[in-house]
DNA sequence: CACCATGTTCCTTG
DNA sequence: CCAAGGAACATGGT
């Protein structure tokens, strides 16, 4: 479930349960996912340490907690890759099926689980530090992008995936965002017009928002042993079914009619992902 | 069997 | 050195 709005309505959801809890034991069930991190390393950070904050940083879950008995802070990163999941549940729980490490809280265990294990819980901070702005703040503006767009050959959509560009916009909402601003997902980075970058930082203001608006208005089943079949597709309340079927414009909706125009939405591939687009409404 | 999937990193190519 | 493209990672759904 992982983008940037995703991601933010989880961390909105972990907060409370986690800040204050202490770590009574680490345990780890795929290794994997600590690296570059050693398991006695985490054990040795992690254990009597209390969770103090939790903040969300382009798609990464950033967790700051106050060591044993020092007044150290340490900070612990976690990325759900495509298919993680994290949530809290009581103690003795039943597990699914590829959980990778657990955190034993006393009466409450927090989880993080991971189908495809392509996600991150580590001490290593050195992928955070790369990010660049976030595209709700102050810094993402008009001018920002247009510095970095200027020098780039590659195509608009390819471009907005950089997470160095721009940090929290993935696959979905880089197409949803192209869509709003109607500009073509193929033009390239440097072609745009001044109009159009102004249109594209407040399209992907505005999907985002509005997504995290979304997931915070619907009921999710963070840990639930529901399909998981995408985002915020889990767990999902009764009677908000149309708000739902509307939400995305124009992704995984190929050969369906554009919401403005009725042009069949087409599906093209860029960097080995799909890119979803209207062919009329998005003219290079 | 083939192809597709919300992400990131590494390797190769130019 | 840099930009860009593609494969790899691992598992499951269609």
């Amino acid at each position: 479930m992982p983008e940037l709005p995703e991601v933010e309505v989880l961390v909105r959801h972990l907060r409370p349960l986690v800040v204050g809890t202490k770590v009574r034991a680490v345990e780890v069930r795929k290794a994997k996912v600590l690296q570059p991190t050693k398991l006695t390393a985490l054990r040795r950070t992690l254990e009597g340490a209390t969770f103090q904050s939790l903040e969300r940083r382009g798609k990464y879950l950033l967790f700051t907690l106050r060591s044993a008995r020092g007044r150290q802070l340490v900070q612990l990163v976690g990325h759900l890759g495509m298919t993680g999941r994290m949530f809290v549940a009581p103690a003795k729980s039943q597990l699914p099926k590829h959980t990778a490490v657990l955190l034993d809280l006393g009466r409450q265990r927090f989880v993080y689980e991971d189908q495809r294990y392509f996600g991150r819980f580590t001490l290593d901070l050195r992928s955070v530090a790369k990010l660049g702005p976030e595209p709700l703040g102050p810094e993402f503006s008009a001018d920002y992008l247009q510095r970095e767009l200027k020098r780039s050959r590659q195509s608009i959509k390819v471009k907005l995936l950089d997470q160095t560009l721009v940090a929290g916009v993935g696959n979905i909402y880089a197409s949803e965002a192209l869509f709003l601003s109607r500009i073509s997902p193929k033009l390239s980075a440097n072609k745009l017009n001044r109009a159009q970058i102004t249109r594209l930082v407040a399209a992907i203001r505005k999907v985002l928002a509005e997504a995290i608006s979304f997931g915070s208005t619907i009921q999710l089943n963070h840990g639930g042993a529901d399909a998981r079949d995408g985002l915020f597709y889990f767990g999902r309340a009764e009677g908000t079914p149309d708000y739902y079927e509307e939400r995305l414009r124009v992704y995984d909706r190929a050969g369906e009619p554009c919401r403005r125009c009725r042009t069949p939405i087409r599906r093209i591939v860029q960097a080995a992902r799909g890119t979803f687009f209207c062919p009329k409404c998005q003219t290079a």
